[in-house]
DNA sequence: TAAAATTTTTAGGGATACCTATTTTTATTC
DNA sequence: GAATAAAAATAGGTATCCCTAAAAATTTTA
């Protein structure tokens, strides 16, 4: 079963297999802040699972598997994280908070986030509207109002 | 410590309580899906937490502590609900998928949400962003652009 | 009001995911 | 290459939240 903290595991090798060439132990207990025991035996129910390629002492590589659904959970955490900037969450909020409502979303629902995101994103000019948001924000009023 | 679990709880009871006088722990079981026992135990603790006031076999309560709690853990799923409606998520996507996002969310991004929803509630007309969002989503092409 | 049906509780377990302390393995440095 | 330092694994525990089966309490109905 992919549970949430299996989706959290997968995401974070992911997320330093970016960066570095080769995962370790201590890599993930710092990036999800727990114990590298507590990896070390997560890392050993994914091998298992046949989501992660390992042997003991050695550095930690995703199976295709493994990487298909790091890379969905990733994508799902960012354009949470950018729906949230579009409405003006502060980024550091904007980041922690996409890991809280990044697991289990309904494809539909991430397709449609997905899509928004890119509306926005790919609009020819900022849209008017985000300036009128912003201001609605500041000033609780809308713009065509005043 | 108020768990991700505890909140659903919390929040069951306040919905039903919405519906009926007396919560009862059949009523939370199949809000929850889950089995009698189950709630009795959590009831157990929340009531040992001062979250809920019951005695066995009676109707359950929340305080004013559970209560403060239930609706805010409610009012988060409804506005992440309606932010899914407004970027075109079908209703019942929209509400399965607001229990998984409404936990444990930073008060900012809360309060980002809500002003949103409540931008494109109290506007006077219809913005037209959404109608253009809407042909996006169908044609994947700007309406401006045509 | 007594039997039957329903609801709730208790008892005993299980899975997940975390921890600390200790040992083992690997890597570094002298 | 041996001593030291760092990293990873193992062992033994804990908390949360779920389950089934059986007992107890309550409610319904005949």
């Amino acid at each position: 079963m992919i549970t949430r903290r299996v989706e959290d595991y997968l995401e974070a090798i992911y997320t330093i297999s970016l960066k570095k060439d080769y995962v370790r132990v201590k890599d993930i207990a710092s990036e999800l802040n727990v114990r590298p025991a507590t990896v070390t035996e997560m890392i050993q129910k994914l091998g298992e699972m046949g989501l992660v390629s390992y042997e003991k002492h050695g550095p930690i590589s995703l199976t295709s598997k493994g990487l298909e659904i790091g890379m969905s959970v990733r994508d799902r955490h960012d354009n949470l994280k950018k729906l949230l900037l579009i409405i003006g969450v502060p980024e550091d909020i904007a980041e922690s908070d996409a890991c809280i409502m990044e697991h289990y979303l309904h494809p539909k629902t991430v397709e449609h986030i997905k899509k928004f995101v890119k509306f926005v994103e790919t609009s020819p000019t900022t849209p008017k509207w985000i300036k009128h948001f912003k201001e609605y924000v500041d000033t609780g009023v809308h713009s065509c109002d005043r």
